[in-house]
DNA sequence: GCTCAGGCCGTAAACGTTAACGAAGGTAAA
DNA sequence: TTTACCTTCGTTAACGTTTACGGCCTGAGC
């Protein structure tokens, strides 16, 4: 196991000084185009590696991302934030400051935020893409001046973003698809309620949920999907008319966070008891619901996770120079009455600002910190 | 935003060295009792939190943790170690030296590893302690030369271990409590194996099985639980004993790794299509079961996560003095046939060498790092 | 021939912590 | 008194990278 080499190595293999190996390594200006690639090509056949403890200390520089995100009209959003405040705050090393751009809306603002994190120059950004159609030339904008841009919980295509932080769709189509088989004994009429199919996510979930259906339990019917439009109005009015048609309708399963409107659609037309729920994420309003066992199941897209693993891969890129990963796909919770406790006692616990921090045989001069 | 506070700033402040304020605060000798709690007075006063990236570069020590686990006779230890090894390979900062060392059976050769372990000078041990009491006074010894432990998967309790990274109990028998009930519609008698009701784990996991039950589905009957006590003989016997008593036994919750002996003599009693099975983990031999749906879902417990939780809860210990959490649960995955493909990807794609890499529209100045 | 600019490169001082070395002072034994 | 030794503390050289500064050289302009 031998040293670690560094830029001293370089330099001396080439009989050159460290100072112009480092310019070489970071194109800065000053070398020659015939040094500069003998400094490069020595770096790899040397196996050079930046030692990151020595560069957080010689440079203080520290480091900006900006958040964008949905204010919180569910709590989703806010886990999200505390994940990333979580992360950014496990980071003892170096100081990172997050600056936090919210919009109210679905779209509303959000280009207004974006623009305003680019000309914050921050050093990277992370981002829910509502409408990703909108964003596209911010982000390409963003790409081209090498500003490191991650998205959460939905894809941006074709944008030039670093990486993408979400749910696995498929495997949150196919267990739902799955579990409302086993709870239904394999048939009945069942449906989709989603926001759009134009949204890839969505598109794939549904895609998943017909799939498994299909393979699993093929003598069960599928019917049209609904698409609300994350409009409440429009997912309650949709799915009274789907209730209507469909008396006999045994399970739904609401791919959006809009279940509320779906329940009480069901619950007017007096059909709660006969339809079995599997919804998507966790929120206060639907606690009740999965209680008293209206909502069998819901399936939980661990926002406190995305926003952690968002910041670590954008934190890592920054800092590292590479990306673990274009591609974070997450395994969903599936939460339901038995084991709910377990998940509102969670976040409740993690939520507190403070970390818990008991002190076991620690190095005195720590015990301050969290008196 | 003021500078943040160094060693300097203390040495000045009361008109000794750095070397002095160095020496007070990590305890070493030749410091007066005085000097030593002026500086450590000091400290608190202003605020001071070490500067990592110098600690790292200026000593060149690099941390030696064991990691003491049962030999894969299933996968569960495998992936615990690759969490293991991943989580030490994402820090880059340093080198941390990893020493397996690995005990044929439970119980068997555990205590001398423990030993070895401390007799190699090790900075920190991660541990499943299969059998806690026998480990009981090694433990105590650790935490006697402030060696930190961390315990995977099984707790041992009054050992000054550090913390303990486990799947939630909790969540995990009452998931399955709530989950038999839906699958058999609220009637039916089920039972339960486990490895023993002495091991904390599997009583907890039983008494949260049973409580769910009977608070959600009344109607449903329990009966008494197997206990295998990790013999798979054992299993196949009492389980093929339990059928025979109960031919109309509707549902088994299978807590331990142990379910393939249970699986088999259900399927020697020709009882296989009329039971439904929930298991623990998922290796090999389960996949074929639960793509044949003699498994309805199995619980799945991240044996990869607890092991970079481990790994991380005790690196932070090493390093900062500080532990996020002693009690670390995890909520546990579930596995149906309808999701299983993502798991069994999720696990092929991870367990390769080198980090997953997928390039999609990346920057063009990335795609040299992984060319 | 002299200056001046600009490209290229070496030098050295930071950054904050660690740890080895040594100096000062006091105490005790010879 | 000398010698030896201990306690307490200051001094200083690392650790590897960054960056400001300055020096050398070549070539162009006067």
């Amino acid at each position: 196991m031998k040293r670690k080499t560094k830029l001293l190595d370089i330099a001396e293999a080439l009989g050159v000084s460290t100072g112009t190996v480092h310019r070489a390594l970071h194109n800065h200006p000053g070398v020659s185009p015939m040094t500069k690639t003998r400094v490069q090509q020595m770096a790899k056949t040397l196996g050079y590696r930046p030692n990151l403890a020595a560069r957080y200390l010689s440079s203080k520089r520290n480091l900006r991302v900006s958040v964008n995100t949905l204010q919180g009209t569910t709590s989703f959003w806010d886990e999200v934030r505390a994940g990333i405040n979580e992360e950014a705050r496990a980071l003892v090393m170096e100081n990172v400051e997050i600056e936090y751009r919210t919009y109210p809306r679905l779209g509303e603002g959000e280009e207004e935020a974006f623009e305003a994190a680019l000309k914050a120059g921050v050093d990277g950004i992370i981002t829910f893409p509502s409408r990703p159609q909108s964003l596209h030339s911010w982000m390409r904008r963003a790409s081209r001046s090498s500003i490191p841009v991650v998205c959460v919980a939905t894809d941006a295509p074709n944008t030039g973003r670093l990486a993408v932080v979400s749910i696995d769709t498929l495997a949150s189509g196919s267990l739902a698809a799955d579990l409302m088989g086993s709870f239904l004994g394999g048939k009945g009429k069942v449906a989709v309620t989603l926001s759009s199919l134009a949204i890839t996510e969505h598109a794939e979930k549904y895609k998943a949920f017909a799939t498994t259906l299909r393979s699993l339990y093929p003598k069960m019917q599928l019917q049209e999907s609904i698409e609300d439009h994350d409009v409440e109005s429009e997912a309650y009015q949709k799915s009274s008319e789907l209730f209507k048609k469909n008396p006999d309708l045994a399970g739904i399963y609401v791919t959006t966070e809009a279940s509320i409107p779906v329940l009480n659609a069901a619950r007017d037309a007096h059909l709660l008891d006969k339809i079995t729920f599997i919804t998507t994420d966790l929120f206060p309003a639907l606690v009740p619901e999965i209680r008293s066992r209206a909502v069998a199941a819901t399936i939980y897209q661990r926002p406190r996770t995305q926003g952690r693993m968002a910041f670590r891969v954008l934190h890592e890129f920054l800092v590292e120079g590479e990306c673990p990963s274009f591609q974070v796909t997450l395994a969903p919770h599936l939460v339901m009455r038995g084991n709910l406790d377990f998940f509102l006692q969670r976040q409740s616990l993690e939520s507190r600002p403070q970390r818990a921090v008991r002190l076991q045989s620690a190095s005195p001069e720590l015990v301050e910190y969290f008196g």
